[in-house]
DNA sequence: CACGGTATTTGCACCGGGTGCATTTTCACA
DNA sequence: TGTGAAAATGCACCCGGTGCAAATACCGTG
């Protein structure tokens, strides 16, 4: 039998990791929740994690994908979460249902979520950023919208209903993060919903 | 009577400005068209108008703020669309009129127009600015949506209806620069049509 | 015409993020 | 005790951006 190639990779050989990105990432949280993101250099946390500032970017490709953690794994569960839909539940039904289990977390991990969000939507740098890594969030969608329509995921429909979910995604985080009283659940839902009311009234 | 302030404004004496944020931009595209965004540096724009370094950053905060023109200024055009509208037109309806309306470009103006937005919205550094940029145009739809639905511009509602219509056009901007053959009036429209439908369709 | 006030330009030193490259360190395994 | 591979590190850079002080050009006035 081969050896065991799931979970970690590897090692053939060679010098071990001295640290991992999750670990980085707590510090680098820490000291943000300390001096803010903006005045928190990226010597800073690598001095505080004991590593050279060179070694920083072996684990984060800029300062500013820390807080995204695991994010682009997400996409995957996200894609097999439309993938399990009937075929014959509405699009933008199954894009709602969809937009609300993505972005179900455990209760204990709430707080820590909060965290997270409030610095990428709440950071002016971050928040800029985040653009470029909701992009392949929004494919996920248009991909689906688009086998559902039977049109290619790059054409004006699939693609305006990518942009819409990620709009009203954002709408609804922003309101947690103002509301924390408020099930981000329910507020995801409920942004969609109103949503379509408004395209319904006359 | 006072002399007149309209216009430029009035000079009581100092040294004279000696180029103007449109001749910077000038400069600046045609070394982005040669080289492309990232390739060029503030220093070869400054060394291309003849000015200082130095002296680029009092005409534009950043670097990626030249291709935005005085986008702050068409906020107020907007903001005037929507209270010119008649206060029983559907609200939906009237965002996709002021949709339309507020990216209507002259026909000669048509390949500036899509120069300035191919840049914008291509470019991995300015797509991410754009997104502090657009912030203040959302917040003009979310006034006109929370003022129609008597509710605070940032309730819920008002603010979802915001970050959809920014993806409208996000979209439908996307699919003009894609598709030079169509107008982008067309495709705002349908693309706001087309997620009504959505969500419409059972 | 010289002068004084004013706004703009400029130079300079500096900071922080990020990269390319060569070198050193640490490990597994033979 | 090597030997090869991966990771960490150091260093020299580049680029965008800022604070500050000095130089420069313009205006109106006496």
């Amino acid at each position: 039998m081969r050896p065991d190639t799931s979970g970690a990779v590897q090692r053939p050989g060679g010098r071990r990791k001295v640290t991992t990105a999750a670990e980085l990432e707590k510090v680098a949280f820490d000291l943000f929740d300390e001096q803010g993101f903006e005045r928190t250099t990226v010597t800073d946390i690598a001095a505080a994690a004991g590593i050279a500032r060179r070694t920083f970017f072996h684990y984060f490709p800029s300062k500013n994908d820390i807080p995204w953690g695991d994010f682009d794994s997400g996409l995957e569960r996200m894609r097999a979460e439309f993938r399990a839909l009937p075929e014959d539940l509405p699009l933008m039904d199954a894009v709602r249902h969809c937009l609300v289990e993505f972005n179900r977390v455990p209760e204990e991990q709430v707080p820590e979520h909060r965290r997270r969000m409030r610095l990428i939507l709440g950071v002016p740098a971050l928040q800029a950023h985040s653009t470029l890594r909701f992009e392949s969030w929004r494919e996920v969608v248009a991909e689906f919208a688009g086998h559902r329509l039977g049109e290619p995921s790059t054409a004006l429909t699939p693609q305006t209903i990518a942009h819409a979910a990620l709009g009203v995604a954002l709408s609804a985080y922003q309101h947690w993060l103002d509301h924390p009283e408020l099930a981000l659940s329910d507020l995801l839902d409920t942004a969609m919903r109103e949503l379509a009311r408004a395209h319904a009234d006359q």
